[in-house]
DNA sequence: CAAGTAGTTGTATGTATATGCAAGTTCTTT
DNA sequence: AAAGAACTTGCATATACATACAACTACTTG
């Protein structure tokens, strides 16, 4: 119960991270969403679906895929959709499933998105120089 | 405006961090709610608070030490007053600003959870073999 | 074998909440 | 007096948790 000094340094450690964390994915969010009037989780989506076999994929799949909930992703989908950006189809040979197909709309703005979303991530990796630093990883030195 | 190769190879490492990121703070914020009821920033508030000399902040430096809008911080610190946990008091020297001090039941608390949030850190991280790896960067090597 | 029953899995919906942005207020500084 | 800084408040929204429902699976019982 005590406090160790790896959980101490594991603690400084992450501080960093989430700090790290926070800053990127702040300016990916803003950029996306003032240039592409993309969120980041929907991003994401579109992502994971463009690079999918057929462009589909599982609600599920989706969910562990961009470490959301099941329901957040429904409506996730659901913003896809009303967007024109992916609609649902229906699993033929499990009618419980339902798979999420990505639009050519989807892929247009997708493929449109990268590059700023590459280049915010560079630019804000290269300078936060402490990234180097943390991702050096002083853990299991410590 | 193309995707460069560094871009792409950021976009890899960028994904894992996520991922892991996620992975941990979810654990962390389940720990604190389920075992101590502290969400995971008031978590953080409280420790910024306790290390901070006479145990007070403004509101500015919890807002960039927490990566959190001033707006959020402000019902942040609402949360914490009503807890019990801090209480607002004024800056003499600038009549603008505002301290937010920590109590002495909120200083318990921390400690209280504090073993349980290292724990959870180091047990996610470890079980993480690939947190290894992505701390490992291979940012400059790519 | 057919039909019913129990338990599990895949999604969707109701509701609560933390957060961000924009605008407003009070104080400071030049 | 004007500009800027520190904080608060109004509002919109993305997310999580609990719950509900539909479909599938495995057993049991007639």
């Amino acid at each position: 119960m005590a406090t160790t000094l790896q959980g101490q340094a594991d603690v400084r450690l992450w501080n960093r991270v989430i700090a790290l964390h926070a800053r990127v994915e702040q300016r990916l969010g803003t950029v996306l969403q003032r240039q592409h009037g993309l969120g980041l989780s929907e991003y994401r989506a579109l992502a994971l679906l463009a690079e999918a076999p057929d462009g589909e994929l599982r609600m599920q799949d989706l969910a562990t895929g961009l470490g959301l909930n099941q329901s957040s992703v429904t409506r996730l989908v659901g913003r896809l959709n009303d967007a024109g950006f992916g609609y649902r189809d229906l699993c033929p040979d499990d009618r419980r499933g339902v798979y999420t197909v990505i639009t050519d709309a989807g892929r247009e703005r997708y493929l449109q998105a990268r590059p700023a979303y590459e280049e915010v991530l560079t630019t804000t990796l290269d300078e936060a120089e402490e990234a180097a630093e943390v991702l050096a990883g002083a853990r299991q030195s410590a």
